[in-house]
DNA sequence: CTATGTGAAAAAGTTCACAGCG
DNA sequence: CGCTGTGAACTTTTTCACATAG
């Protein structure tokens, strides 16, 4: 329902769990799922799941519930999950490595192709299947290969250099390890995946709940 | 100013952002900071700097800024961040290995101090200078060691099973990687950091961005 | 009688504008 | 004057309650 192109963020912040969700219900071979089901099987309260799915191209049965394969679908759909989805990953340190061999990354549709690295020692040695390429080369790679999405796993230092790179090849997101505020044009998408973050929010609360 | 217990989320989630850009500014030996110059280096608009400042102990001076040091200090302070705290780390795959080698917890005084797998083929080899230990082990270990703080990175099915021997051993904050709600009572906090969901976003709005 | 879909109320967070201190 | 600190306006998001459809 509704055709939103525009989707509030909180909202889609949550729609990859339903997703996720989803899936694992699928295995259980139902057709339907209420809201109230797919919201403690997400963590998410049952209101706040049906406001959110008004945002997704679905419509629920009164006292069955939402069509599960349909749902899936339409998630895919809005999400952009639909499709093969190139990406590189910049910066082959232990991060970058574990990112670049992550098995999950097919499930969403996305697939590592290439590695980059500006230590001329990692330049040309191989990580996984993939052979690490100078990042002085990204630029003229990405216009040729067509390649859109980059994922950054660099020293903050050396971050915006990376991304100025990146830009000048055409780049349109960018999933940002680094942490650094990124300076990019506003066609270019950053999202900021900053494990700092996550620290301190746990620090903090850890140190509320003993002192 | 103000002695908040309680400070809000999205104000939780800049506070770190500070913190960073006013170590990087510590090198430039100025003594104070303006809200406009720390919220363009953190990319943050001044108004809201200001006011996220607002639940932190620290006070500003009029037409210079705030002291850096004591802002370092008051952040810290509000986030926990002083002294030194253990952790544990369980799951010993790729990404429970790059985290248990990560050299950017200590600085934020979290030092990883073990490593936990239910893989027997893993279970007392080493992983840097970690040796890994069963997951079996952990409530009698959490105890004796007074550990407060885990790190799952175990597959989603193995989550909630963890989850449920770390709480045995009287774990007070989760940062969870496995992509599911975890369920767990409410004195322990649970962070989580659900890589699909910012796959999910680049996704989103690289697809909005090429069609 | 069950579960969706949605207006309307409440809460939370952001932005603005400006008084007032140094 | 420059820059903080904050009340008030505004915007967004969450929560609730309930009419309505199957």
């Amino acid at each position: 329902m509704m055709h939103d192109r525009g989707i509030p963020k909180p909202t889609l912040e949550r729609l990859p769990r339903y997703l996720r969700a989803l899936r694992r219900h699928e295995a259980t071979g139902e057709i339907f799922i209420s809201s109230s089901r797919l919201g403690s099987e997400s963590g998410i309260e049952e209101f706040q799941v049906r406001k959110d799915l008004t945002h997704v191209e679905v419509t629920g049965l009164r006292s069955k519930g939402y069509p599960v394969e349909d749902l899936i679908l339409a998630l895919r759909q809005v999400l952009g999950l639909t499709g093969q989805r190139d990406a590189i990953v910049v910066g082959a340190g232990r991060l970058g490595t574990a990112l670049s061999q992550y098995p999950g990354f097919t499930n969403y549709g996305f697939k590592i192709v290439d590695l980059f690295d500006s230590d001329p020692y990692k330049v040309g040695s191989m990580i996984g299947d993939l052979r690490v390429m100078s990042v002085d080369s990204m630029p003229k790679y990405l216009r040729e290969m067509g390649v859109s999405t980059a994922i950054i796993t660099v020293p903050a230092e050396e971050a915006q250099r990376v991304t100025d790179q990146l830009i000048e090849g055409g780049i349109k997101g960018i999933w940002n390890f680094a942490p650094v505020a990124l300076d990019v044009p506003p066609d270019v998408y950053v999202r900021n995946e900053d494990l700092a973050i996550g620290l301190a929010s746990l620090s903090y609360h850890v140190a509320r709940a003993r002192g």
